[in-house]
DNA sequence: GAGTTTGAAACT
DNA sequence: CAGTTTCAAACTC
């Protein structure tokens, strides 16, 4: 397969058509891995590309604020990986801060051997990370909150921010974990309705409360009875960890409040 | 703005 | 495939 026969050709010729070009670009190198691509159904609509796995800057969480093109800052040569943002979206960079960025028109044959060489270990490596569920997005917009019904086609794999943070891929693109997800103390999955029911009321104070939670999962809230292996029934487990048996966890306090304030808001 | 933390990507 | 390292973004102070 001549994976590098993806040309970004058509967005050099005009790069500053870029955010209409990511997604097509997205695509296309899909279909150059000959493999069926998601945003070619309607929920290209839906769910947000790979483009828009929203490194979203702080304040543009939920809040609807325009999407500016991304400028990444790599360093290290390594405009020529997956770490990079603009290449992971098949971008070249434009203004961005790169340090010896190779994603450009000059260096197009170089760039061009890497997307083969990273499709080559990793076919996948370009497509969408968020798989769109067939119901399309759920629109809480009452509590200010878009949920996508995606799916994160690998799953996370955090560790400490319980899936609260913008560390996690799944909560960047907001959608739930699912059983794809090897995450550790996740407070982002499925059932797990105190996390959607914080969304509802204040917005700002239930940031504060993911925030605390968050927190009290940093600060080894998860605990060592936190750790599942088994995704389905971690996420039952980190459920019943929320609002059962935790007291056996020394740090509970934090989450001692947020089990008083899911009760609340569960009744 | 500097330093730390985090988790994906890359590497071994 | 698992463990480790590298990297850049997110986050804290």
């Amino acid at each position: 397969m001549d994976v590098a026969s993806w040309s970004p050709a058509a967005a050099s010729v005009n790069q500053r058509q870029q955010p209409q070009i990511k997604q097509q670009v997205a695509a296309t190198i899909s279909v150059a891995a000959g493999q069926s691509h998601p945003l070619t159904t309607a929920s290209s609509s839906v769910v947000k590309p790979e483009s828009l796995k929203a490194k979203t800057r702080p304040n543009e969480l939920n809040d609807g604020a325009p999407k500016k093109q991304k400028h990444s800052n790599c360093k290290h040569f390594r405009c020529l990986k997956l770490y990079c943002e603009c290449f992971a979206s098949g971008m070249y960079c434009d203004e961005c801060n790169c340090v010896n960025c190779y994603k450009n028109v000059e260096y197009e044959a170089v760039r061009r051997d890497s997307v083969g060489a990273t499709l080559k270990s990793n076919l996948n490596a370009f497509r969408p990370k968020i798989n769109s569920s067939s119901h399309g997005a759920k629109d809480n917009k009452e509590a200010g909150e878009v949920l996508m019904l995606g799916k994160h086609s690998k799953g996370c794999h955090c560790k400490r921010s319980g899936c609260l943070r913008k560390y996690c891929e799944c909560f960047q693109a907001n959608i739930l974990c699912s059983e794809s997800c090897k995450c550790m103390g996740c407070k982002k999955f499925k059932g797990s309705e105190e996390r959607q029911a914080l969304f509802h009321g204040d917005y700002a104070n239930n940031m504060a409360y993911i925030q605390q939670a968050a927190n009290a999962t940093t600060t080894g809230a998860i605990g060592s009875s936190g750790y599942a292996s088994a995704p389905v029934s971690k996420k039952r487990k980190s459920q019943e960890l929320l609002l059962g048996s935790t007291a056996k966890d020394p740090s509970v306090h934090s989450l001692g409040h947020l089990q008083q304030f899911l009760v609340l808001v569960l009744q």
